[in-house]
DNA sequence: TGTTAAGCGGAGATATCCTCCGCATATACC
DNA sequence: GGTATATGCGGAGGATATCTCCGCTTAACA
């Protein structure tokens, strides 16, 4: 049980070179809307072996989460920001909109999230816990500010959001979903008991 | 073309109790959480050869769908009976909780919904048009009732729980689904704009 | 430059989905 | 009842995907 930490040789710079593409490809096919494309493919493309993509991503589901997980802490990150430049709820409402930008341009790949049948809560687990705090955060403000009601829990309205990114293919959605960053923001202010 | 419906025999009585069979196991297996069960496993525990279960439902999907297309209808039936029992307000308050107690206990089988990668759009498409006549006719008539804001778009409410249903393991769950409602229509009343 | 651990890669074992088609039987008609 | 036949049954097996294993290669360190 020493926990001690060996002066482990530094890793190769071909096996980062190798991961670096695999998740660039996954990336891009996640993207592109091939949600199910075959693991052999992806490393077909990103000129890798099978092998060579199994060692770095134990299974799908990992590979998921390791390729949107960069996308999910630039989002994450923009949280501080926004609460800089602006008086709490609208940076709230600003940091929602991104996320629903986010989830638009494919950034964050939700149909590749609901793939992950069962898995799902413990990847959104795992992963969601930067984009939690992040909101966690902007919520705060505002609840301090005293424009919003206290008894509201924060992921609620990033799942509210994930959610309406799960059905949606028609082409006004994104329109759809700002309207709903407003309706929650709306709905949790004080005054609207 | 000509539409003639020939005078088809009558359905066998093996087959319409083999489909029920399949139906039950399978909404029990969804239900117990086993949303990826092997359709193998599905038609021996029902008592039945893979080929009947594939002549029944031809693909994964279908048997999905069917097995909680009832659950839908009996949700969307709710709909008229509350509209007639409470104000237009509280009646849309009333379905959107029921609709949650729906997911609440896997009647609606919002797991197996995700699991349904890129299928997902088109299946919600048919199976939710039910639901969707149904929430259109509540907020309709909390609009007309002038207290509800005009500009909403009433599927995205339910999607909005549909989404809060995802990612929802833990426990306190369906209480904060509940109060998601609340907000859901405090930010969809008129006053607050 | 030699040693060695880390990484590579693909054949193939395993699992799942789905198709195909000969056999069985419930229904309809006599 | 008896017979004809459409309808349904069922599982072997093809196609495809996931993941494992292990001998070979190569970058890192001295």
């Amino acid at each position: 049980m020493t926990d001690e930490k060996k002066p482990r040789r530094r890793p190769r710079s071909d096996g980062q070179r190798n991961r670096e593409n695999l998740l660039n490809v996954a990336k891009a096919a996640f993207t592109a809307g091939e949600v199910d494309i075959p693991l052999d493919e992806i490393a077909r493309r990103a000129g890798v072996g099978i092998g060579t993509l199994y060692r770095h991503f134990p299974n799908r589901d990992a590979l998921i989460e390791a390729v949107y997980r960069a996308e999910l802490d630039r989002l994450a990150n923009a949280a501080p920001v926004l609460a800089a430049q602006h008086p709490p709820v609208e940076a709230l409402r600003a940091w929602m909109r991104l996320f629903v930008d986010y989830i638009a341009a494919k950034l964050v790949i939700a149909p590749a999230l609901n793939g992950l049948a069962g898995g799902t809560g413990t990847l959104y687990a795992q992963s969601g816990t930067v984009l939690q705090s992040a909101i966690d955060g902007l919520v705060a403000a505002a609840v301090a500010s005293g424009e919003i009601s206290a008894d509201i829990e924060p992921v609620d309205l990033l799942r509210a959001l994930a959610g309406v990114s799960n059905y949606a293919a028609g082409p006004g959605w994104e329109t759809s979903a700002k309207r709903l960053v407003d309706i929650l923001i709306a709905g949790s202010r004080v005054s609207a008991s």
